[in-house]
DNA sequence: ACAAAAGTGTTATCCATACACCCATGT
DNA sequence: ACATGGGTGTATGGATAACACTTTTGT
């Protein structure tokens, strides 16, 4: 987890972990796949950068908890939310037993102003392939969720959450090849896309490019399992 | 989680969870797919069926408390592991707030001499469409489980860690079948199989039967990435 | 001899891939 | 007029899916 609060030292004594939560949070900008973390001030991470989290509280779910810690540590509204994996092992945190919960959270709320918790020095996006050095096992949390959304957009309209509303065909390629980092055949792309009948054509082209892109959106927002690669 | 014992009354003061893991327990017997199960013979859930599982202890990583319950409930040695999902909603278990991370664990050991804990009325393995009343959110724990070993068998070379060391392609075909619920062209199966380079012949047959089936093995233990289906 | 399960090939269809040029707009 | 990204079709090869009979053993 990514807090820096102290735990409670009497809670140490009962044989029993502190439960918290992880996100990690990913968001196109401009074409390119990013992860946003935080930059702990204080204590043996001291300079070293986090994935946002925290603890849970006792009459919250797992997925509220993450909509808390979100909402307070960078004014995310209601973004794409799901389980990742557990990360539990004993010595993960130095301070003493926490086990938590890492989500996977997507985002295409690109452009919002990101808020610094004050117990964080700086909130910033980076590269999935330039990360600073990172606190905890934080490099392992964030290559799961890699791994599952590259797994995903595999199979799922998961992409999606990634892109605003309404996005160009060429928008939804970037992601695909942004996030599995390689190139993809634009003919072959848009065809098999179009004939998997999850997007439809909006009446809207794209303003102040060159030659203007049809706006498409995705037909359901519910997660559906469609073979796309 | 699955255990009867009561949760230690003062912990709830803390607004922290209990941390247990519990497991989903498959395994092969004549050819269908079976689920692991205790019956529970105290409080509310008196009656019900549960899935095995248990409190972690503070210095033992998820993995490690799995095997722990797993060889006091069950007697199982060193089956195949993975973890699944954490199920943590206020009100699944109404003795308090409890966080469990169920895991995914199959089991070739079919006729392994099934030992009851003192505190069960009773261990059964079940067929997974034909399950009893269960206790907690177990039904969908054992869905949760399900889903995955469905998925994973299309892609990776998981059905092993069912069979044992050495069996007929037959055998492998009927995990598939039992496990997808629906029947696969023998000539297909064999030919996508063998193609795959991942099992390989033994120069032994089966006794005992009308005519010997060729005995094969998997060629790695290793989890592998593999388009089966 | 017969019952039971093991083993074996070919064909047709579908899907994935590779590939190059014209179009609409802004500057 | 030119630079920029948008948009479009076809041909080939490989994978998948459908399909039925012979073989080996035990009884």
């Amino acid at each position: 987890m990514a807090t820096n609060k102290k735990l409670p030292a009497h809670l140490t004594q009962y044989q029993h972990a502190i439960v918290a939560i992880d996100t990690v949070v990913f968001s196109m900008i401009k074409g390119e796949l990013m992860v946003l973390l935080l930059k702990i001030t204080r204590d043996v991470f001291k300079g070293k950068w986090a994935i946002p989290g925290g603890l849970i509280l006792p009459q919250e779910n797992l997925e509220q908890a993450v909509e808390r810690h979100l909402l307070y540590k960078t004014g995310f509204k209601k973004p794409y939310i799901e389980q990742l994996y557990t990360f539990a092992d004993v010595n993960r945190d130095p301070r003493g037993r926490v086990v938590s919960v890492a989500h996977l959270v997507l985002t295409a709320d690109q452009d919002h102003k990101l808020v610094t918790g004050s117990e964080y020095g700086d909130i910033k996006w980076f590269k999935v392939n330039e990360l600073p050095p990172l606190a905890y096992d934080h490099k392992d949390v964030i290559m799961t969720g890699l791994e599952r959304l590259r797994a995903k957009l595999g199979y799922t309209n998961i992409a999606q959450h990634l892109l605003p509303p309404t996005f160009a065909l060429s928008d939804l390629q970037s992601v695909y090849e942004s996030v599995l980092s390689r190139k993809l055949d634009k003919r072959n792309f848009r065809k098999k896309i179009l004939s998997l009948d999850i997007v439809e054509k909006t009446d809207k082209k794209i303003v102040g490019s060159f030659r203007p892109a049809e706006l498409y959106r995705f037909k359901s927002k519910k997660s559906r399992i469609v073979e796309i690669l």
